[in-house]
DNA sequence: CTGCATCCGGAACGATACTG
DNA sequence: CAGTATCGTTCCGGATGCAG
């Protein structure tokens, strides 16, 4: 992209969880392994999010090599959704992440 | 925000930093204590940072509690920033963002 | 030097309908 | 069940010009 962000590979991690939902696919598929599509939409029940959005993030994430995708020709058809290893070298950053949120929700009561 | 960010305090933590440059922006700081404005923006000379988008981002972390803004009364006017003591104990995160990075980078040479 | 105001283009996001 | 297609909206980011 820029010629620094070879110094800064943060950027690189940046985008690769650019999306208003990646962290929570991600935080999903950690904690429950193998997940299939309808699952995790499930999961976000109460929330927005929309098939669309969850297709597109989880191309994005297959595609940047984060999650893997098991498709079984079945009727219906079942796909499955898991962390590859590098996927799951991510969780303890984002459990360093989380960490961290609590920390300053301690600190930063009043606000969102 | 929604009902589940209080499980995943993992989103406010990427709202505070949803921006282009503003993990690249607490990076310079943590790097160099105190920045004037002028030297941030030096900082970001090759790439296409706009003093809108610095001012802007700057605002946002100085209202989340992550950069201090000191205002000297002068003529010309000098305005130095750094990091708050929240803002500084998120510099173990980015850290752990950019060993991932670097990992990551060490793994998918092949691509962006 | 530092920062604000305005306009604008494109990307991200969202709702709905349709397909194998 | 697991998507794709289309459309509309919102918002982020960039360029320029102005102000204290």
């Amino acid at each position: 992209m820029k010629e620094w962000e070879k110094d800064c590979p943060i950027l690189l991690t940046q985008r690769l969880i650019s999306g208003k939902w990646k962290l929570s696919i991600i935080w999903f598929l950690a904690q429950n392994n193998v997940m299939r599509f309808g699952e995790l939409k499930n999961a976000f029940d109460d929330s927005l999010l929309t098939q669309k959005m969850l297709t597109q993030h989880l191309k994005d994430l297959e595609r940047d090599h984060l999650v893997n995708r098991q498709v079984y020709n079945e009727m219906p058809p079942k796909v499955e959704y898991s962390l590859t290893p590098t996927g799951k070298s991510f969780i303890p950053v984002l459990e360093h992440m989380e960490k961290w949120g609590q920390h300053y929700m301690h600190i930063h009561t009043d606000e969102a």
